[in-house]
DNA sequence: CGGAATCTTGATTAGGTTCAAGATGAGTGG
DNA sequence: CCACTCATCTTGAACCTAATCAAGATTCCG
């Protein structure tokens, strides 16, 4: 139940006359060196030909669908995959079988960075919506970060930036429902505004229920803040589209951490 | 017995007549070679040579005291700490200045390890008890995991277990107190029984207080659930000595995950 | 258009906090 | 060794937040 194997074995060619598009590539033209989001992503600090040298060890497949796994729990970890459009979310199963959501990742953010201490996944990665990975092949990341420095830094700074990012999501504990959902609200902002994107706009790209899941929260809970929100003239929302209209007081309520340079 | 009578054996003030002790190594005796939890912390899978050469660039001084700091938020990073003998707790402060802790560190654990990729130390870190540390230079042991794979990639394993704990821990807002607890308990005793020390029987280093703050419930709560599980027969405490009398029950009721290899 | 999934809103309940008061224990000095 | 103090811990009662249970409303999608 390798990932890899499966995309491969589901992919459809987007035209039949033309095999070689089927090959390692699936867009021969996407590569690190164009790609916008590389000042997010691993190959920030490179030199050109550094850059090259890790875009020949990335390899692109067909987009995920909506619901497709990139990877479950269990599987062997072969690869890191980045995020270049689209969102996933992480999340494992409990006793009873439940989701668990673990996380969301936007584009230019990497997964897969659990689990590399015992080769195995521990948890599941599914598209949101259609979602286009990078995969890397740990082994080799591993060795040219060996031969890179720069590379080597940055796979740590990312593996630091994410453990950083987990303990300030624990800090959730000790936040009550309108705390929460204010701290996700403006985290998400955050992302978005760093992808060059706005801030105040966006569309949601997951459900109420993930939210809630996520935040430890109810799917009641999250729709009576939503409203809460609203009538309190902090956010304007419609399904899943939202805009932030006071990003001052959803900080405050928030309450982020002093020392947080995020 | 327990942890703290078997650092008092190892460890001797010094006497305030001999002021070398003070320079680079206190114990120039203690090195990675020596340690008896090297297999835990960053020399794992190393060859003599390569200890040896880690080795040589840490530094050791003389334990903290409870209560002393090992570094403070916004602290420039220069080294990364291990933990050789007592426990260390991070925590940062939100807005209205309260303490929030994020963690507690164990013997062989690496701390300081959030903050590299900001050269900034995020987080607050603390003894709670006389505690030895190994300081390791980052630079340098960047450089040499540029040097020696081995290093590189269980420095890589390091931050991967880290990501993964952090992300079991985030776990915890999706659990009542009751489960909370016994988690956090359950955690504790396998750590514990991985530094050869008893999984049944340990004093907890942290105040009661310590434990609430960092599961995100009141001190009443922890010391409520403390007697309830002493009626239910799971546990047997005296102040902050326990005995986990039924590891089954508390495994159970800490809803370890399924895929957790931990 | 119809059915399913998702979301919203209301009423009730329960788990955990808050407030309050004692109890226990560690450390200090006489 | 005891008396005293301060910090930590325990227990109780009242309150409140968020979960649960329940019923509609809305949106999505074939």
């Amino acid at each position: 139940m390798d990932a890899r194997t499966r995309i491969n074995a589901e992919y459809l060619m987007p035209t039949s006359s033309d095999a070689s598009l089927a090959s390692r590539n699936f867009h021969s033209r996407i590569n690190c060196q164009d790609c916008a989001i590389s000042e997010l992503c691993l190959p920030v600090a490179l030199l050109e030909s550094e850059i090259e040298h890790l875009d020949s060890i990335i390899k692109r497949n067909r987009p995920l669908q909506k619901g497709e796994h990139l990877y479950r729990a269990g599987d062997g970890l072969q690869c890191v995959y980045a995020v270049r459009t689209g969102t996933l979310k992480t999340y494992t199963l409990n006793n009873e079988g439940t989701e668990q959501i673990t996380g969301f990742y936007l584009p230019g953010e990497v997964v897969g960075l659990d689990g590399l201490h015992e080769h195995t996944h521990p948890s599941f990665a599914v598209a949101l919506e259609t979602t286009m990975i990078c995969s890397i092949p740990f082994h080799q990341l591993e060795e040219l970060a060996g031969i890179i420095p720069n590379l080597r830094m940055q796979l740590l700074k990312i593996m630091s930036r994410e453990i950083q990012s987990d303990q300030e999501l624990f800090q959730l504990t000790k936040k009550n429902a309108e705390e929460r959902l204010a701290a996700f609200l403006v985290n998400l902002s955050t992302r978005y505004a760093k992808r060059g994107l706005s801030a105040q706009n966006f569309i949601l790209p997951m459900s109420r229920g993930d939210i809630g899941n996520y935040l430890g929260l109810t799917i009641e809970t999250v729709s009576r803040l939503f409203t809460r929100y609203q009538k309190a003239d902090l956010i304007d929302t419609k399904g899943r589209e939202i805009h932030l209209k006071d990003m001052k007081s959803l900080s405050q309520l928030a309450g982020t951490n002093c020392h947080s340079s995020v």
